[in-house]
RNA sequence: GCGCCCGUAGCUCAAUCGGAUAGAGCAUCGGCCUUCUAAGCCGAGGGUUGCAGGUUCGAUUCCUGCCGGGCGCGCCA
């Protein structure tokens, strides 16, 4: 679909006053509170003029009468405000055709046609315990930018890095092993930097009684996986791939991309170790990738990742990292170039800032344990962790409000919104009258307009969301777009005496269903019909 | 010491590549149910945007320096 701003964009693009070129700052998708701005404004006027020393009220009345000469038909007025803007009100037809588009094309009418093929790498957890309320967080973004990426055209794989070797499976291998001793009644000395946690005793227990004597590698690799699982799970998020660090080392990847890397000269040896030159590209310091022991390091390991995925054909990587990875974004994207790949938004790393907990029951203080991950979600359920680990920018540490998440009120955002949703069926149910196409001329009230206005922007809220790669624009629209509607349904009776008048609202409402609804399924949350 | 994130109302947060009167929710106070779900709506109070400069038509936003908080700076993974 082709939105609706974009073809009012295209339509005074093609209108350029004296060689002026107008770049259009709003709408975006707050406006509701600046709608006396109008549904168009430019402060081009401003720009103009400082540039060529003119009065930029006089560029702004220039540009007045080429854009009302040329696009009368669709825009009501235009005015000029001070110091220099160029606000349009769109005309009632122009909004409520568009409105029809929306009942017309349905979900697909906020569908993009991008075509990128798009790895994303999220959560990537290392498989030595149950996730985290960290992970938590990390899982729902990187699963919310996979659904916003794909809902623009894009063909995405979600991809978990298994980091299934290394000191740290090694240690933990080892924690089992001294619980199954415990378990037999011997000694047990967890290893310094071993893994305490209870989990480990299951594992213990259950490698005893159906491990057969198999490898304890093997079998705590796959205990823990399927608990990673499990969590995801209970998320509904699942991944296309997990990708085995092992594995590519068994094939001798890592081999293959440093020899590629020695090729263009970009490798050398210093005090017995093997280094990469990526101060070369746009690091701080060169890095060590062959350790003077000859072991190869991790960072070895994720150049071959990355060079892997590459070598699979896609030309976008998404990685969502912790805040403790953030010095590691340098090193990935000097290997990238160093190997050839040098376009500029190949690979783009969203850092996840961590979460804290907040409850008035210390749950969390359990013997100074880290809350589980599935505990939280236990406690508040699919929806609301999924609605409340998106309210805050991705940069922005996230304090989670278990008491709230909990509540079944209305300051809890997510009922305000579930709501919504609850009216709108009620109110579908008892109308029973079909949708009529010729209800332009029976909407005139101003809360009408303003539902009308609004969910015409929603396709600028998802174009943000999008590029910005933050899920917390859709958040922020439907709470707006909630506040909205209950604001209308108090105003607006919809059901009323006037036939014609109920028609033509219940297409406000059926739109907003489609707005609401897609919005909901982008976040991976589940409309509620009946409250 | 260096790098990244953050500092906005009593609390939790917004504020569109620098835009117009810095906005919401909670909490406090006051109104609205015989009518589509009051889990809602309407109204009031609440601010020197951490501090000090700079850039310009215009700064919460950009730059510099401080103050305060979080995280990271390995031949660990």
């Amino acid at each position: 679909m082709k939105f609706f701003y974009d073809k009012v964009s295209a339509l005074l693009q093609g209108i350029v006053s004296n060689n002026y070129k107008i770049t259009l700052d709003y709408p975006v998708w707050e406006l509701p509170s600046r709608q006396k701005f109008g549904d168009l404004s430019t402060a081009a006027p401003l720009k103009i003029a400082s540039k060529l020393g003119k009065n930029p009220l006089e560029i702004a009345q220039e540009i007045k009468e080429d854009l009302g000469k040329r696009v009368s038909e669709n825009i009501k007025k235009i005015e000029i405000a001070k110091p220099g803007f160029v606000n349009l009100f769109f005309s009632e037809s122009l909004l409520i055709s568009e409105l029809k588009e929306i009942i017309k094309y349905k979900q697909d009418y906020f569908k993009g046609n991008n075509n990128r093929k798009v790895l994303i790498e999220f959560v990537s957890a290392n498989p030595t315990g149950p996730l985290s309320i960290a992970h938590g967080r990390q899982a729902v973004v990187g699963d919310v930018i996979a659904n916003l990426l794909e809902a623009q055209g894009n063909q995405v794989k979600r991809e978990y890095y298994l980091n299934d070797q290394g000191r740290q499976i090694d240690l933990l291998v080892l924690s089992a092993k001294e619980r199954i001793k415990e378990i037999e009644g011997k000694e047990c000395h967890i290893p310094e930097g071993g893994y305490q946690g209870e989990y480990l005793k299951d594992v213990a227990r259950a490698y005893l009684k159906e491990g057969n004597g198999g490898s304890l590698y093997q079998f705590c690799l796959c205990y823990i996986q399927s608990l990673i699982k499990a969590d995801l799970d209970k998320l509904n998020i699942s991944f296309d791939d997990w990708f085995s660090q092992k594995k590519l080392i068994e094939e001798k990847k890592v081999e293959e991309a440093i020899e590629a890397l020695k090729e263009d000269g970009f490798v050398y040896e210093q005090e017995g170790a093997l280094w990469f030159s990526s101060t070369k590209f746009s690091d701080d310091k060169d890095r060590v990738i062959k350790k003077s022991d000859g072991t190869l390091t991790y960072f070895a390991s994720d150049i071959a990742y990355h060079y892997n995925k590459c070598r699979r054909g896609y030309d976008k990587l998404i990685n969502l990292w912790g805040p403790d990875h953030h010095g590691y974004i340098g090193r990935v994207k000097s290997a990238l170039k160093a190997l050839g790949y040098k376009r500029k938004d190949l690979l783009t790393v969203v850092i996840i800032q961590l979460v804290s907990l907040k409850s008035k029951q210390k749950m969390s203080k359990r013997a100074g344990k880290l809350i589980r991950f599935s505990e939280l979600i236990n406690e508040v359920g699919k929806d609301a962790a999924r609605f409340y680990y998106l309210t805050r920018k991705d940069s922005s540490h996230l304090d989670f409000d278990i008491d709230l998440a909990q509540k079944s009120s209305f300051d809890n955002p997510l009922y305000y919104i579930h709501y919504v949703c609850a009216r709108i069926e009620s109110i579908f149910k008892k109308a029973n009258s079909p949708l009529d196409e010729e209800f332009s001329k029976y909407l005139e009230e101003p809360q009408e307009l303003d539902m009308v206005r609004f969910l015409l922007q929603f396709p600028l809220c998802l174009q943000k969301s999008y590029y910005s790669l933050e899920p917390v624009f859709i958040i922020e629209y439907l709470k707006e777009l909630a506040s909205m509607f209950h604001k209308f349904y108090e105003k607006v009776r919809v059901l009323g005496d006037d036939p014609k008048k109920t028609k033509a609202r219940l297409n406000i409402l059926q739109a907003t269903k489609e707005v609401l609804y897609f919005g909901l399924g982008i976040l991976g949350i589940e409309p509620i019909e009946e409250m």
